[in-house]
DNA sequence: TCCACTATGGAGCGGTGTTCCAATACTGGA
DNA sequence: TCCAGTATTGGAACACCGCTCCATAGTGGA
């Protein structure tokens, strides 16, 4: 059982399940996957290994939690901080519409893995592992009560979240390495522009460019993309993606209203 | 390195890379997992630690082994085997359309967690680990071709590729939990059907309809869909969102040959 | 004052991935 | 045919991990 109610200070700060979380996403970001470790926890924490199982279960649930308290904090962002990236697309269209609020939630997600470059690897587990965790729900939430402003009939509500949501996920996770790779030097957003991120590019569409050109033309005709590809504008054009399929598919009468033919 | 060339017979079957996979997706198949060890795999091939280091770097290295031969198998099904569940939705579609491969694969790795429900996982690993590894670009690849054979303009094959196999992933990896269930009992095609993957989605839908009404309105209006809905013609509808989403945007001239709007 | 209960920290257990190394199987050349 | 020398093997040992167990300290009520 957990504490139920808060006791007069002690010497130390008192333990607490949000500060164990709290140190664990800590950890986290500093030390990556690898780094969080009860060992260190307790360490870090000043404590033992037993004073942390009486607040939290489980290595899984403290993972749960972290993830649960980084993604909580994303999807409360002020929704103008991403609007940015919203008009940059569409200047003409209501910055209050639906299709707006997804772009904001999924760019609140798809930078906060920049502190946390941790967080998709994470979010593909809980996915895959226990759907219906305290995370997922959130992020479904979100997209989903969007999906309804939109007009979607209520009979394709699951679906058209689902597709939202795990090209969201997805895309964000496949960017994960590369804000890994940005954030391992010095802070991530200062001039030195992402020397190795470049490093780490080459290196990526390099290794796809020297797959066997008879087994994979496909990627190697794509390899030079990637190189070039601005990762915001690449993945707002996807959510954009769904975001027409949806409204082609169950709005047969506003497809104006959702991205025109691209250029 | 590793042996490069075959040699005479010994008394046991000669260790090699393959014999190691194999072996690593039976366990995993068989154990889950938690079941894939290093000391299991030792028993399971009568040798040692050493031995199969010299064939294999690492851990993760085997997980992508292992999951790289799965995908490989389960991409390399005749397409006319799903073909079925295509044409359950678009009877008056060609068979060979790009959509349709399209729906092929993505059913060939649908299906495939129904024997090895631990593939989404170490796919969603290894999509956000190593997207450079073996294993995705071979899905990428089976992807975009038809997505090129669509006839989308080259300036958004990355991000019509990208956007399907996110979805494929993802969708994919959601089932997998309910599947895991399945698989654990008894042989999964007989007739039993499923007795606790309905005891399985009552919990899940059950835990989804006891959120906070105030927090997760949304969720607990599609809580009730969840249960009734059929994972694979669900999948399927995701599958043909995208589509609609690429079709709809990158070839304005044949809406008319996806998805018409639902009934 | 005593007691039940919450909360803590540390010793230690079983298990893991991995390394190291001595011993073996095998090969090509003398 | 024998013999280096390399390719391959199996196992002991290591460092570390998540986790459990337990003796103890603090706390509030009777």
């Amino acid at each position: 059982m957990a504490p139920r109610t808060r006791r007069s200070q002690r010497r130390t700060e008192a333990l607490s399940r949000e500060r164990i979380v709290e140190a664990a996403v800590e950890l986290l970001d500093t030390a990556g996957e690898s780094g969080l470790t009860f060992r260190a926890l307790t360490e870090r924490l000043a404590t033992g290994p037993g004073a942390i199982y009486w607040h939290v279960a489980d290595k899984d649930e403290l993972l749960d939690a972290a993830t649960g308290a980084v993604v909580a904090a994303a999807l409360a962002v002020e929704p103008a901080t991403h609007a940015e990236a919203a008009e940059l697309a569409k200047p003409a269209e209501s910055p209050d519409s639906p299709q707006d609020k997804i772009r904001a939630i999924a760019f609140g997600l798809f930078d906060a893995i920049e502190d946390h470059p941790w967080l998709p690897t994470q979010l593909a587990l809980q996915l895959s592992r226990s759907p219906w965790g305290s995370v997922t729900p959130q992020i479904f939430e979100g997209i989903g009560r969007q999906v309804r402003a939109l007009g979607v009939p209520e009979g394709h509500w699951f679906t058209a979240t689902s597709a939202l949501v795990h090209y969201i996920l997805g895309a964000t996770g496949q960017n994960a390495a590369n804000a890994a790779n940005a954030a391992n030097t010095a802070s991530a957003r200062t001039l030195a522009p992402d020397v190795d991120r470049e490093e780490f590019l080459d290196a990526a569409s390099k290794a796809w460019g020297e797959l066997d050109p008879d087994d994979y033309p496909f990627i190697r005709a794509v390899a030079a993309q990637m190189r070039e590809h601005d990762d915001r504008e690449q993945f707002l054009a996807g959510v954009d993606l769904v975001l027409t399929g949806i409204t082609a598919l169950h709005l047969p009468g506003e497809q104006d209203r959702t991205t025109p033919p691209a250029t």
